[in-house]
DNA sequence: TGTACATCAGTGAACGCGCGTTCACTGATGTAC
DNA sequence: TGTACATCAGTGAACGCGCGTTCACTGATGTAC
């Protein structure tokens, strides 16, 4: 029964992270308490640094979650990937949707926190949109038709993508589930992401 | 001499703000203290009163005065253009390096409060943006070549443009003024704003 | 110009409250033999 | 299997501190006459 104890405390860990994503929902992080988290979750405040030191380092095990979360994300983009244009827009716009209505809370979290969490938090954070920059780089290199694109090209377009998903992610967070609202967002970023592919489409003609 | 009384409490007034704007800028807003504030600008913490009700409302007139920087921005960006893209892609994305460069502080501040702030800073911000929308989508309006398009397209291209150059505006907050850096955000911007172009241009030839 | 009164930006004491953190503790779970 | 001991998640009292807000005030600036 070695189990018992530490999954115990596993399931307080949870409830900590859980109770921190609710609560700083509707503020941030750097205006939450570290008691008003151990109220939520029913616990002594003391009993907090039993799991963290701070609220802080609570904070980046958040994000580490929400990035890991962003990081499936972007490998089912992937996955859906045929060399469909068409069809890895819509499937990439769909996931995104679908992605967003389940962990809205993280989702909202990451939003919140890019610019206005603790600077640790910041950092992972941008660290973890690079990251999602380089890898759509490396999957539009291996499109056919990208073999003219230089590698800088490739990288500034991947950025404009990545950058108008995470506007669009950031726009769905206000719009509730299976709302007209969220279905006119998520065919702005079909439309947003057809005109850039037809761009990239046009570029070299243009360039070279 | 009925100014000099009025002169010296808008001279408080704009300290206050100013003190607010500095303070929060390694923070926000929601972690922001009415004692921290009225220290900085060396008042008794009750005297904050004869200015503000609380600092949400301060939090308020920032926006406000956020909004008008960039209303002032986007109308430069207007100024600036006669029919040639590249003039006008160049020149815009000048501006915005300027003001950037120029208020700081105050793009820093519209960046973290946009989704940590108190409800009524958000809400202030998001209206500041759409306008900005739809100014933008106006514009494009009446250049050549625009009159095939239809009203919903030329919304969903400059929500893509003003989103794309809000991201650009934060990638700008990172940098610092004159570096290598902050000339190589500017450049993936051009470029991503010449790719946009290119896209719309040859968007209707591909959906009618 | 001189005087008497009004205004009001800023003062300073006081309040109750929630905060993060310390510390010694308890008692159920787990381990060694 | 039974016993004696170790571990450690959670407890609860206590601390000093900064917070927003109240209140009665002061005294320089401004106004009426």
């Amino acid at each position: 029964m070695a189990q018992t104890r530490v999954e115990q405390k596993e399931r307080t860990r949870r409830a900590i992270l859980d109770a921190a994503l609710a609560l700083s929902e509707d503020s941030t992080l750097v205006a939450l308490s570290l008691r008003q988290v151990a109220k939520e979750v029913g616990i002594v405040p003391t009993a907090f640094y039993r799991h963290f030191p701070s609220i802080e380092d609570l904070g980046l095990a958040l994000v580490a979650e929400s990035l890991d979360t962003l990081r499936t994300l972007l490998r089912e983009l992937r996955r859906t990937a045929g060399e469909d244009a068409g069809t890895i827009i819509d499937g990439s716009v769909a996931v995104l949707v679908e992605q967003v209505r389940q962990d809205h809370a993280h989702y909202a979290f990451i939003a919140r926190e890019r610019f206005a969490g603790p600077a640790g938090v910041r950092e992972a954070i941008a660290r973890g949109i690079e990251l999602a920059e380089r890898e759509l780089a490396t999957d539009i290199a291996h499109l056919p038709g990208a073999d003219t694109w230089t590698e800088r090209d490739l990288q500034v377009l991947s950025e404009l993508i990545v950058g108008s998903m995470v506007t669009t992610a950031e726009r769905l967070l206000g719009t509730a589930p299976g709302s007209a609202a969220e279905e006119r967002v998520a065919e702005a970023a079909r439309t947003q992401l057809r005109m850039m592919l037809v761009g990239a489409r046009n570029w070299r003609s243009r360039t070279t």
